[in-house]
DNA sequence: GCGACAG
DNA sequence: ATCTTGTCGC
């Protein structure tokens, strides 16, 4: 599939948050409420500067996989939260351009919305792709939340400078919540469903453990 | 001012 | 992210 050039990319902080200002104008927060395949991301890392990234593309209606690619890279940007997306987005479009064929939901390993400057990966590679994009997170961020009820679908809204950007979301009854915010061209309502729908075996959904995995094993 | 801070 | 064993529970 085609994803916009990462170009101009930024050489430092300054630049980098220019970047996401600029870009954070083209996040959609309505899109559709169904989907046919639904694709997972996920990056490893080794040793201090080489990743892993990995997309699986999943039927949405069986889970069954359809097509699964890895690209190699080398990290070139520091780990500054906030800018997390600087490290990861090389490979993970390199990966993303290896797709034969083009989901229609991106499930992104980290935060949409519920970001300091309201632009994490999910809506930069929502918005760099043009797809739909969700994030989830396995720890909180930014906003404040409540815990949310123990069984499974209980949530509460993650409130940042008086706007609910995410929420915090249990997908298994007494288990960690997860921590769901938009990417691009989906509602809040539909992201929290779609983990939800994912999330039925396992904590997280479905599509990122088999990106995590693969990433992790490449065969 | 200081600490905390997605992966 | 990663460095790491056993243990509890389905």
């Amino acid at each position: 599939m085609h994803v916009k050039p990462l170009h101009p990319w930024p050489s430092g902080v300054a630049e980098a948050e220019a970047v996401q200002d600029r870009l954070r104008a083209h996040v959609e927060l309505t899109g559709p409420d169904t989907f046919s395949l639904i694709a997972g991301l996920d990056v490893h890392y080794h040793g201090d500067e080489e990743v892993t990234a990995a997309v699986v593309v999943l039927d949405a209606a069986t889970l069954a996989p359809v097509e699964q690619v890895v690209a190699h890279g080398r990290v070139t940007f520091p780990y500054v939260p906030g800018l997390f997306a600087f490290r990861e987005l090389p490979a993970l479009v390199d990966a993303l351009e290896r797709l034969t064929v083009t989901p229609d939901l991106l499930v992104c390993d980290g935060y949409g919305l519920a970001h300091p400057r309201g632009f994490g990966l999910a809506c930069h590679l929502g918005v760099l792709t043009g797809l739909p994009a969700l994030g989830v997170g396995k720890t909180p961020f930014v906003g404040t939340h409540e815990t949310p009820g123990e069984e499974r679908g209980a949530w509460t809204p993650i409130v940042h400078e008086g706007v609910t950007v995410g929420r915090a979301l249990r997908t298994r009854a007494g288990v960690k919540p997860v921590y769901v915010s938009q990417g691009h061209r989906i509602s809040l309502d539909t992201a929290t469903e779609q983990v939800l729908r994912l999330a039925s075996r396992y904590r997280l959904p479905e599509p990122v453990r088999h990106a995590d995995h693969l990433a992790r094993h490449p065969s």
